[in-house]
DNA sequence: TGTACATCAGTGAACGCGCGTTCACTGATGTAC
DNA sequence: TGTACATCAGTGAACGCGCGTTCACTGATGTAC
């Protein structure tokens, strides 16, 4: 019984489905106030079975955050799909198209960023610095202090720009988009700048 | 028995204490997980007891907002106490000392301005823009729609160094400081540009 | 091939517990006259 | 001044409910030989 590819992703299939009904529910109400039961419930399985995949509700968090957003941050900060004319607006288009995409995703990785749970907050932390260094090499920006505050401070406007896009509604697109790329340039300051200073 | 002023003190009292129990429980464990008896217990009265003062905690908390956030932002926008040499830097430092001393209160606030509850999501929204315009008031950058929007993004970079400072602790008061002070003007421009352009 | 055994996701019953809410009551205070 | 009445914050008992967790069990699948 050392591995069975059809049992093991059925499995997955079960936790899967796990995580998008907490994503789900956690949009409405947040996801402090969401329970075991709730989410097992909405799931589809018996509350009994939630063991069988995670200890407990933050486990699941912590699951969520490395199988749904990790994969995401990797495409986002990956050249494939960048405008090369353009790779910093590219990158902040393709990222409040996520948003738009996968609206629940985001409003956990908006809320829970700044949330009460530490291991959250960690968690997110390390996929958004992934995030600020693509935003860095996209704007052959190298990586001295000076550059890396100026993304990590773009990143940080980038994910409450999707917030308010989540709540102002698809048609806000091109104003915030074109916001926050004024912003990450004025922050990032002009490539090649602090190699020369 | 139209006015009672120590009737309505004890009265407020009460609340207050209410309000104070919220935030240090939510400061633990969020505020979307605590209960109307969680929170009447720390406060030390009857859990039905609450009702004499709030429908259900969303009441609560929008109480909180305007009555322990809302004095507090008018005290920060007010250039009473700003050093008149750098009104920014000035702004900035006396907000995140406000961070250290109610840690509890910004917790919240961070929290909340980005959280799953549109009521204080747009509570807040209305207070922080308040000090928005008390930057740009402090930067004389007049209140052009560009200088506004610099405005709002600073206030977002020092809201979100404020959640930093209470997870790294004061010894980064310093650095954070510099570092949001540096960013608001980058974001701010140059003053008295925007009406020279 | 057949048989005995191991693994493991899923389950229903049951537990004790804290929750939000209702209700009728107390007691202090203010008002009418 | 005294008496009857109104107001209102606070309370304890009680309710039904959903919660997290435990337990022993099922049934499908894989392994040993």
């Amino acid at each position: 019984m050392r591995i069975n590819p059809e049992k093991k992703e059925e499995r997955e299939r079960v936790a899967h489905s796990l995580l998008r009904a907490t994503l789900t529910l956690a949009a409405a109400h947040g996801f402090g106030s969401l329970g075991l039961r709730e989410v097992s419930r909405t799931a589809g399985i018996a509350p009994t079975s939630f063991y069988r995949h995670f200890a407990d509700m933050e486990e699941l968090g912590l699951a969520l955050i490395e199988t749904l957003f990790g994969p995401l941050v990797l495409a986002l900060s990956s050249v494939e799909g960048a405008s090369p004319q353009d790779p910093v607006e590219s990158l902040v288009n393709r990222t409040l198209a996520a948003a738009v995409e996968d609206a629940e995703l985001f409003r956990f990785v908006v809320a829970e960023r700044v949330g009460s749970v530490s291991s959250f907050r960690a968690a997110l932390g390390g996929k958004l610095a992934l995030l600020s260094t693509a935003l860095l090499v996209a704007h052959h920006a190298g990586d001295a202090a000076a550059a890396r505050e100026g993304s990590d401070a773009a990143v940080t406007l980038l994910l409450d720009a999707c917030g308010e896009l989540l709540d102002r509604g698809p048609e806000s697109f091109p104003r915030l988009s074109a916001r926050v790329v004024r912003q990450a340039r004025l922050l990032l300051g002009r490539p090649g700048t602090e190699s020369a200073s």
